[in-house]
DNA sequence: TCGAAACATGAATCATGTTTCAACTTAGAA
DNA sequence: TTCTAAGTTGAAACATGATTCATGTTTCGA
């Protein structure tokens, strides 16, 4: 399911041929089943060990405890994430246009992946460093974009870290509902949504 | 800490004396910092009850099990916070200001229980059903107030549920950021940037 | 003042699922 | 071929913490 090829980095358990790689590979793939469909709590390394086909000791020739294995699971996604709003970007694109654009490319991911919005959204509580990194990571990569149509005289000369949180945030909650919740509007139209209330407020035309 | 007197429905267990009801608040006050502090999971019923002063066998005669407290404390909680944005409204205000202060109260309240902050979004994960009802209902209010607003010409005329949904979304992430994370900027501060955002977009001046 | 219903207690029981480990298999270098 | 490191196995040991329950104690209406 999940064909990241990133090299995951758990701890000293590092495989050293291809057949340790391969396994590794089927056990954060079944983590990431076995989590998106049960929740940290009640997920069990039973759970996720019978997924991947191999007996419950292999777990810890990889991981130390369930707790890393959700960590590693975590920077896996992570990354993923990245990679599919990063694809939908163009720079040519007008400032409103990409985030318009990034926006549309995460809610078709997030409906492809709804486990995988579930985790990342747990760990705020089973990893929270992951978490924080994450967001604050996505929030930079926002503003870094808005400065730039800033600096390119497409948007306001003020835009400032809120505003990349409050874009965040609004792209966040719509996936949940858009998303994960109910496809009951086409992903575009979201993004159009969303992209004309950043363009022109919310305000009565004049 | 929490003085809300609503009733709780913990089941068939409702205290039947004045005493009864005195533990179960020390016990829902007790909860509240437990699951605050240490999250569902690292939680014990131990630490509730030492909290609450009272004896492990106490808790039973008030909840069947752990699951239950967080489910009634998720209640509890919910509508506090419902009461605390409901507090700054006044439906003399404009449509715009009206975010404005709901926001606005909003973060001084999420920074003043910070870990109600983290129940409320943990419920994603330990009472679901909750934490769907909890963003539904907010989202529902917040579109009420939009959909007036349209009609007193106001604001546009097709503000519709993602609307809701987005400003919600924006509300929750920069009450994260700025709120329970980080004390940075006055809530005013921010308040003041969202709705700009809500009343102009970030488009240049033309 | 009395008695029954409520409420409180905490040691003991239980359930669950993580982690260990000693024996075994496979891959691939020498 | 042979030897060794890497990888695999799953039953058993452990840990943790949620519940139970039999025994007091308190409240309060009659």
């Amino acid at each position: 399911m999940n064909t990241s090829s990133a090299p995951l980095p758990p701890g000293d358990k590092v495989p050293r041929t291809e057949r340790g790689r391969k396994t590794l590979r089927k056990l954060l793939d079944a983590a990431a089943l076995e989590f998106g469909e049960r929740g940290f709590h009640d997920a069990s390394i039973t759970g996720i060990t019978r997924r991947a086909g191999v007996a419950l000791g292999t777990f810890y020739t990889y991981f130390d405890s369930k707790d890393e294995v959700f960590h590693a699971l975590v920077q896996d996604l992570s990354a993923l994430v990245r990679d599919a709003a990063r694809k939908a970007l163009d720079p040519e694109r007008e400032a409103i246009a990409t985030e318009e654009a990034a926006l549309a490319g995460f809610l078709r991911f997030a409906r492809e992946h709804k486990e995988i919005y579930r985790i990342i959204d747990e760990s705020e509580f089973v990893d929270p460093e992951s978490f924080r990194a994450h967001y604050e990571t996505t929030a930079r990569r926002i503003h870094e974009r808005l400065k730039r149509g800033a600096a390119r005289g497409e948007l306001r000369p003020d835009v400032s870290e809120a505003h990349a949180w409050a874009i965040m945030g609004m792209n966040v909650f719509l996936g949940l509902r858009f998303a994960v919740w109910n496809e009951d509007l086409p992903t575009d139209d979201v993004a159009g949504i969303a992209s004309d209330l950043l363009a022109r407020g919310l305000k009565a035309e004049d």
